[in-house]
Parts: structure tokens; C-alpha cells; sequence
DNA sequence: CATATGATTCCA
DNA sequence: GGAATCATATGA
């Protein structure tokens, strides 16, 4: 009989989003019968930070985003793709986790690719019917890390109009991980060549 | 009420 | 390089 950890819970989601977005490189996220072990993550830290919906305060969209952490923040972004947030730190915060990147591991069709938030949330069909919804509790949470893995770390992505805060290293990803959804333009932590040695 | 835009992806 | 496509945020 194979071992299964038990899912990530309260305290895990209970910190800063830069610390819980690096703790999420590696970890496997399930939901529906669908398992994929995460490559690609982005801290957004609150209303401070003009990259972070919670820079609009509380609204009808961040109403989850201001919510207790453990929890789902979806958001439909470009009239057409969903993006699947963890809500971390305290409530009230803002503190989100987006997962960017993914690698199918069980329960998808032999070609389902899920490197970029909106693939990988319609992948794991996480949409925002899950807006709110408990990671805690239910046939939707995460399992740690098992193992090691080698974090590299960029800028985030597409948050160019946010001035300064684009430029903060806040996005973390698998450096061995052939499932990372675009390469970052720094050198250090480039993920693994597919061509060339 | 009107209008601009986006934590993206896909196509030319 | 540009389009697709629509809920939200913002300002009149």
C-alpha cells in the first residue's frame, strides 16, 4: 500500500505569499481526480503591491483575495481564461499564490499541457465556480513536497503596468522542470535547454 | 452610463 | 505583430 501524505493545511497557508509561492514549487495540487505536481508560482503580496489586485481594495472580485487564507481566488482575466490563486498570509491581507505552471501527472487525456495559468487552470478545471472555495477541506487541496528540487526565480509575468513592482523577484519555478511556461530572460536559474547541452 | 483594459493564449 | 472576448474598474 502506498503511503499518502495528508494535504496542506491552515498553518502552511498562514504566511507571507513570497514564502508559501517558493513551499509550492514541487507540490501536487488535486482536484476531481486529476493530479499535477506544480513548476511555476507568482507571490502576490496585498495592496502595496500595484502587480496585486488587492491595489483596488475590497471589491466584488477580491472578495475572496481579502478572505481567510486556504482558500481559492479565481479570476477571469482577457474575457476568456481563468487564473487559479491560494490565498495566504492573514485575512484581510490580500496575499495570493497564482500557480502558473504545472505537470500532469494522473487523470488528464495523454496530451493535456498545463504550462500557463489559464491552461493550467482549465486543465485541473479550475474555474471560478471554486472562487471562495476551501483548500482545506473537500476533493480540492494540495500534498507537500516530496523530495528536492532546484528553485529558480524572475520577475513576474505581465505585470508591466505595475511600474517598480514588476521588477520584484517574485515569480518561482522548477529549474529542472521541462513544464515551465516561458523561460526567464535572467541567466541565473534558466530552466534546462531542451536543444542544446 | 460609457469606456478602457487585463496575473493569456493562439494564430499569422 | 495582433486578435479574441467580457467582467471589472474607473470616471463622466
Amino acid at each position: 500500500m502506498t503511503f499518502s501524505p495528508p494535504p496542506l493545511a491552515l498553518p502552511f497557508f498562514a504566511r507571507d505569499a513570497l514564502v508559501v509561492a517558493r513551499a509550492l514549487i514541487g507540490a501536487r495540487i488535486v482536484h476531481r481526480g486529476k493530479v499535477a505536481r506544480i513548476v511555476e508560482t507568482e507571490a502576490y503580496r496585498g495592496p502595496k503591491d500595484l502587480a496585486c489586485h488587492a491595489r483596488a481594495g475590497l471589491t466584488k472580485r477580491t472578495r475572496a483575495l481579502f478572505g481567510p487564507p486556504g482558500r481559492a481566488y479565481v479570476f477571469l482575466v482577457y474575457g476568456m481564461y481563468e487564473c487559479f490563486n491560494v490565498v495566504c498570509n492573514e485575512e484581510g491581507s490580500g496575499h495570493a499564490v497564482l500557480l502558473r505552471a504545472a505537470e500532469p501527472l494522473g487523470g488528464f487525456d495523454e496530451r493535456t499541457e498545463a504550462d500557463g495559468p489559464g491552461k493550467l487552470a482549465r486543465a485541473m478545471k479550475l474555474g471560478r465556480a471554486l472562487d471562495g472555495a476551501s483548500l482545506l477541506e473537500g476533493d480540492l487541496h494540495l500534498l507537500p513536497r516530496e523530495g528536492r528540487v532546484r528553485i529558480g526565480v524572475s520577475a513576474r509575468v505581465g505585470v508591466a503596468y505595475a511600474g517598480t513592482w514588476a521588477d520584484k523577484p517574485w515569480r518561482f519555478f522548477d529549474r529542472d522542470s521541462d513544464h515551465v511556461s516561458r523561460p526567464p530572460k535572467s541567466a541565473i536559474g534558466r530552466p534546462r535547454s531542451k536543444g542544446h547541452p
